[in-house]
DNA sequence: GCCAACGTTGGC
DNA sequence: GCCAACGTTGGC
């Protein structure tokens, strides 16, 4: 089982909009980052584990857990000429772009950017690596035991 | 609104 | 395949 983190901006969907949908489920849709979306494709599983992070906004931070609900399956709205996703180059017969389902876990409280740069223990996180914008990023088993432990006082 | 950093595009 | 120009991300 693997760790994530997956941003989100919350006036586009928050750890709020999240617990109100059905099942308490949605499709991680509007990836469109080859990296990011390889990483759906190739490395999640059903069961893993994501802390749900709420980015471009005016506290960002950890705002809850989720865990990854299904296998990656075609992003609906890349063939939407409504949405902002919309990705004229996709092709049904040949989708570009994928996306996970992910399903709430739990609302913690939030867990700003500023205490996680603070933390020693995290030096080496991913997300916060000098330049990184990739949305979904690999979360390691020791920097997931601390921020779940020491910073949001969840049991082991 | 600024801007650093990085990804993508497209001419060659 | 190179790389300059442009677009996007996302914190501040």
């Amino acid at each position: 089982m693997r760790y994530w983190l997956m941003k989100s901006e919350p006036d586009d969907c928050s750890i709020d909009d999240l617990a109100a949908m059905p099942n308490q489920t949605v499709a991680w849709y509007g990836v469109r980052n080859y990296q990011a979306r390889n990483l759906m494709r190739d490395q999640m599983k059903v069961g893993d584990l994501a802390f749900f992070y709420h980015s471009s906004c005016p506290e960002p931070g950890i705002a809850g857990i989720a865990r990854i609900a299904s296998d990656a399956y075609p992003d609906a709205t890349q063939f939407d000429p409504q949405s902002r996703f919309h990705d004229p180059r996709s092709r049904p017969e040949e989708p570009r772009w994928l996306n996970v389902d992910v399903q709430l876990v739990q609302k913690t409280r939030l867990v700003s950017l500023a205490e996680l740069r603070a933390a020693p223990e995290l030096a080496n996180m991913r997300v916060l690596a000098r330049g990184n914008r990739l949305s979904i990023t690999p979360v390691d088993p020791a920097e997931w035991a601390f921020i779940t432990r020491e910073l949001m006082h969840l049991p082991a």
